[in-house]
DNA sequence: ACAAAAGTGTTCGACTTACACCCATGG
DNA sequence: CCATGGGTGTAAGTCGAACACTTTTGT
């Protein structure tokens, strides 16, 4: 019974959403790059076993989390049979030794069935993009420039969205608004600035 | 690590989808109502397992099953601390002695946290009928009457449904066909009767 | 001037909801 | 006849995708 997370971030830099691997430090699989994953505790909830998870491995702090599915596969480890809860997750934007980060179209193959479950929860993280407020404003963080946006949904879809279109998707996302200022990056001109309004404790998790 | 099934069928004679639930044999919550469930042995496909809780708690064969969410909470069984994996299934529509079969909206209040379980998974397969075809033709059977259909989208959502609009959403299910045989239940015109085709093992599983 | 980035407008088709109306059968 | 269940038609509204065109910046 273990947990493993699409652990994620947004590269301002780079201007793409990557996904974090590490070496694996035991066997099996020692050396080979794999999803932070743990063994659930006793009691344990899975927001904590995915936190501690990305901490283990990453030394990174985790800003959000949220289930995915679960792997059954009896020979996915070779140590025997274990559960794998898929679950994703938006790790703080800091340095890290361990952590690795790849585009998702980019992403070496990875130990276990690690790079099949990328490959499955890849849809369900679409899905979640701009549907999910959880998810999504872990992602852009609480104000990001029109750039980030066009970005954050080609890396995770894999195509370069409809400017127009996903201007008018942002519009209509309640809790999300334009501010007056502007950003510039580079050349081109400069978009306005998109802020999360502070969110009351009011749950909206579909 | 658990699985508890959200047994259903399709009642014919009450025109209802009804799900099962069984007075427990042991403690804790002896002899209270619980969804079917089992701990998951080491190796067993989650499949498996649900076929097996269907089998062990109501003596009933699965037709059909699938994943639904994973439920955390540590107090959710006072032995200690499991995750349960809420799963649906649909059973073979035979005779059973252990096996109580209720209305999602009449169900009596359930051992653990099942009726938590249920209430929040009720709104998942609502999204599955008619979409996922596995689960719904193991609802309806092979054949169905429009009857049928109209008190299954009933039953699963609370609310009647428009019977023009079920028509056309039937008439777009791929898969799906009227026949030219004609079903009377009581009185009113007598109905078409609707056909799954066999399938070649072609998968649609969103 | 040109490329890059941002923003507006319009259209099309698919799907959802809602409602109005007609058809066939048993009692 | 009429209640009951089955079936067709139509229109408004929403949503996603696609495309055309304008605006504002840096080089």
């Amino acid at each position: 019974m273990s947990v493993d997370v699409l652990t994620l971030r947004y590269n301002h830099l780079d201007r793409q959403v990557e996904i974090a691997v590490a070496h694996r430090q035991t066997e099996p699989y020692l050396g080979q790059l794999a999803l932070p994953g743990v063994v659930l505790r006793e009691g344990e909830r899975l927001a904590d076993a995915a936190a501690r998870a990305v901490w283990d491995k990453l030394r990174l702090p985790l800003r959000a989390q949220g289930q995915l599915t679960v792997f059954d596969e009896p020979h996915r480890d070779p140590r025997g049979a274990t559960l794998s809860i898929a679950m994703w997750g938006v790790a703080e934007d800091l340095e890290s030794e361990q952590a690795h980060w790849y585009t998702l179209d980019d992403l070496p193959p990875l130990a276990f069935d690690h790079s099949q479950i990328v490959a499955e929860c890849r849809p369900l993280l679409v899905e979640r993009l701009w549907r999910d407020l959880t998810f999504t404003r872990a992602i852009t963080g609480s104000s990001f420039p029109v750039s980030a946006a066009v970005a954050i949904t080609r890396s995770l879809t894999g195509a370069p969205p409809d400017r127009g279109n996903l201007n008018r998707r942002l519009a209509s996302i309640q809790g999300l608004g334009v501010s007056q200022r502007r950003v510039m990056l580079g050349r081109g001109r400069p978009g306005h600035l998109w802020e999360w309004h502070p969110v009351d404790p009011s749950e909206r998790q579909p």
